[in-house]
DNA sequence: CATGTAACGCACTAGTTAGTTACTTATGAT
DNA sequence: ATCATAAGTAACTAACTAGTGCGTTACATG
């Protein structure tokens, strides 16, 4: 499954399944990221991932098949990234501005999982119905979110009754909603939304609307 | 451009340029939000219109030109819509909260518009590029929130400061989210998303992260 | 009533597109 | 070595799709 294999092992190594399906999955999220499930052409597919249209077909069984494959792969990928922070080994504000830090930048680095979601969605979530791992994934988070709130509480630092899930939804809004549609944007408030500067005061406006959203002190 | 001609005014009246345009654009609304552009056919914009394939071709030029015709007239409808809240007339408290309930209202009774911005940003906002009646009206619209702001300040209600499109993207963008991604949304959190209760607790929440944002107490 | 103009519609084309068939080639277990 | 199996390829097909050529029909004007 790693996606590239620039130093084969002996010689040119012309057959490794693995390999094979790691790049046409890679090929597939930029295809699909750019140009929609619609939009995206499987011969592209086939084309940028130096592989076979024949081997698309062996391997993920149809173009709606490989959509499937790179959501759930998208999605674990963030979900694994927010693990990845240790979230609970830091004080709760800290915590929640890594978190608001965090969801941001990811966005910012990996803007194909933005179009990517509204792919799924535009398609009403279908693609996603069979991800299983994933759901236990979700749960985990959000159990993890509750924790950070309750110890947040406990110091006074944050306010009681707090919904962890509609507070993941606002974090993810407020950044995802300023970068997706970054280019209507830009052009009716006549603005560049990728400028440094701008994206800058962005972060800083959203980890305030976040604390003040939460903060205990009113 | 009505796009319903239901009682003709003489006989049967055939032949009506206006009302067959109309026909189109509103078929077209509603083959591109809910199929994107690339998923949307030609041909079955031309039969949902009851008109001709040839018409559309005869009075929008092609696929993309319409395209562009159906998404300046959503953002305009939008745009008037806000306009004709009124929000000058009413406590800067109260405008507020008005205004993320209308943006939220707006957006649950026209989700194709928020499909539509999906796919105008997929393609980097191409479409949206010559509209410019279009950017008239947004500065209106922010030179409008931005006089709501200074009342606000000047009668102690918020606090100073505050950029007016930063405020508008984040009104927008906490409804928006959790609409454009209610499917994927509702399969990661085990919620329906669209249930009453659920979009009461929403709304109420967005008042309340706008109000803590803006508020001057603290 | 004659006539120019614009609305309208059928049927076609040239190029795509997802998916398949039939085949060759490398690999590793025996 | 050999042979079953999986990896890989090229060429094909049937259906589709944006756009057009060309002819017809309604209506306003003089």
């Amino acid at each position: 499954m790693t996606a590239e294999n620039i130093a084969p092992e002996r010689k040119t190594r012309k057959r490794d399944a693995d390999a094979t399906k790691g790049r046409i999955l890679a090929a597939a999220k930029a295809e699909f990221a750019k140009l929609g499930l619609a939009g995206a052409r499987v011969d592209d597919i086939a084309e940028r991932s130096s592989a076979n249209k024949r081997m698309i077909y062996h391997y993920f069984g149809g173009k709606e098949a490989l959509f499937c494959a790179v959501l759930e792969e998208a999605y674990l990928d963030i979900r694994e990234s927010e693990r990845a922070l240790n979230l609970e080994d830091l004080p709760p504000i800290e915590a929640m501005q890594t978190l608001v830090r965090f969801t941001w930048e990811y966005y910012l680095a990996n803007p194909e999982f933005i179009t990517l979601v509204n792919s799924a969605n535009l398609h009403k979530g279908r693609h996603l119905e069979s991800a299983d791992r994933l759901k236990t994934r979700q749960r985990q988070f959000v159990d993890m979110v509750q924790r950070i709130l309750d110890r947040g509480v406990t110091t006074g630092d944050f306010r009681k009754g707090i919904d962890p899930i509609q507070l993941n939804i606002t974090i993810a809004a407020i950044g995802y909603y300023y970068l997706t549609n970054r280019h209507t944007g830009g052009i009716l408030f006549q603005r560049d939304f990728l400028e440094p500067d701008a994206l800058k005061t962005r972060l800083d406006f959203n980890i305030d609307t976040i604390m003040r959203l939460i903060s205990a002190k009113d």
